[in-house]
DNA sequence: TTACCTTTGACCAAATTTGGACAAGTATAG
DNA sequence: CTATACTTGTCCAAATTTGGTCAAAGGTAA
């Protein structure tokens, strides 16, 4: 599940419009929208307000946000998953420092 | 293994100096140097140089690279390893549409 | 039709990142 | 001490990304 995925399940399971969540986020629909369709990031303080919003936990946005970036940067390359796991092994070597 | 770690590699293997394959990539040697110690990345057409230069894979390079930028994006965060997860579900899945 | 949601494309200023240069500092060998 | 090799901090213009707006277009239900 992506983080745009992730906030349209939340907004539609508590009842929301797009216009109505946009407005709490002090965004247009337009931008919303295409944030759940991971066409665009929301910025990453928003993801508070979110939490709160709809009180779930903050980390767990933040994971699917940061999951976003990092799909993002290898999606169209072929080399693309190869490189996650490259970087899979340096996080986890570094972090026994 | 990182790009820096790997580009140092090969540049000792075939004995030369910092300043030498500086020259040849046409930077200077200060930046080579916090390329090799993964201060700064090189820009992505470097790597073929690199890769006719040293008589290696390109791909390979590629990849060390582009983990590079993966890992740099994580490496601060708390939720990085589970966002590596994250993104390579989502990477497995597009994959097959 | 009309009304209401959502999507999409074009555009943009502002913030950030990139790809370096340069000089001074460090390390080591002779 | 000197030379050679490497590292590191500061700075910077240019390129790219971010975080949007707005208007037009698409669906869909009544």
């Amino acid at each position: 599940m992506t983080i745009g995925q992730r906030i349209r399940q939340l907004r539609e399971e508590s009842g929301m419009k797009q216009r109505e969540l946009a407005a709490k986020l002090d965004i247009g629909e337009g931008f919303l929208s295409k944030v759940e369709n991971d066409q665009k990031l929301l910025k990453r303080d928003d993801l508070k307000k979110l939490s709160e919003l709809f009180n779930v936990a903050h980390s767990d946005l933040e994971t699917l946000w940061l999951a976003n970036k990092v799909y993002d940067l290898i999606k169209d390359e072929n080399q693309g998953l190869d490189a996650l796991k490259v970087a899979e092994e340096q996080a986890k070597y570094s972090k026994g420092k």
